[in-house]
DNA sequence: GACGATTGCTGGCATATGCCATCAATTCTC
DNA sequence: GAGAATTGATGGCATATGCCAGCAATCGTC
């Protein structure tokens, strides 16, 4: 039995993208017709759910790198459903918001994306939905990535 | 008690998304020094395990879109580490073969993904780390889009 | 065995992400 | 308070992914 050795399974990283591919694909084909992607949508509710955020404090939230989350936010921009703006305490930072387009947008988009989700959590099975919710979760936890020996991130 | 009800978890998606952004960063930052990212190790490593795959076969184990693939293929073929070549009983396909370079390359970088893993593994713990692996094999398994509702596929 | 349907891949376009170099603004240090 | 160090964001470049529109090859049918 040399299986409980030091053997590591097959690669998470790869599982996990696999994964999110599948479910992105799904997600997206019920919420692309109300003209978001999927991702786009995940970013407006975090958006929504921290209010004015800076783009540092939105890219942590996020799990993503700062300049990704520019790039991001662009096409949200350009069709009017986010905004920046210049904090004026620090004219540094740029404040990150919701336009009334895009909480109309996100409303469209929000009836679909519930559809989905209330599909994969019967398919999947709701035990094993929060399941992988719950380990998701800690991986992107801030507190993961020092553990695994990535200071500051 | 309304919560036994039809309302739905947080988006399961946009978490799996988050848990990749973060964990593709801790493996590629392992990875790196070979001159692969955590991503295309994953995908040299199916190729070898598959052998000599058409670009159909290869997408379908990688969950991947057929163009998508082709795409991601190219800085590798670029690279010399894997070859396209038309099969001979049909000229429709292209079998993927991996290089001699693609194979010298993928062992050196399986060695830092080694390291990467069982530090994942240490860290998030071994039992965690089978759960994750189990639930995303499943809904990266085909059979999983089918019951979502997305037939073929 | 010609023709239409199907299959397998490529190319163009768009978003998704990340790294690094840079620039601007703020903070720190003497 | 000037200059150094730090912080927050942008731009350029590269890969990651997907959709759709071709194109070429094969298959099926009469």
């Amino acid at each position: 039995m040399s299986e409980t050795g030091e053997r590591p399974g097959r690669c998470s990283n790869a599982g996990l993208r696999r994964a999110t591919r599948r479910l992105s694909q799904l997600y997206d084909d019920a919420i692309a017709p109300s003209g978001l992607r999927a991702t786009q949508f995940g970013l407006l509710v975090q958006l929504r759910d921290l209010g004015t955020p800076t783009m540092g404090e939105l890219a942590e939230a996020m799990v993503m790198d700062l300049s990704a989350l520019g790039h991001t936010l662009k096409p949200l921009a350009r069709d009017g459903l986010v905004t920046l703006a210049v904090d004026a305490r620090d004219r540094r930072q740029r404040r990150v918001a919701l336009t009334e387009a895009g909480r109309t947008r996100l409303r469209a988009a929000a009836a679909r994306w519930r559809e989905a989700q209330l599909r994969f959590e019967a398919v999947f099975g709701r035990e094993k939905a929060a399941q992988l919710r719950a380990l998701v979760d800690e991986i992107a936890s801030p507190g993961f990535g020092e553990a695994f020996g990535r200071p500051g991130d």
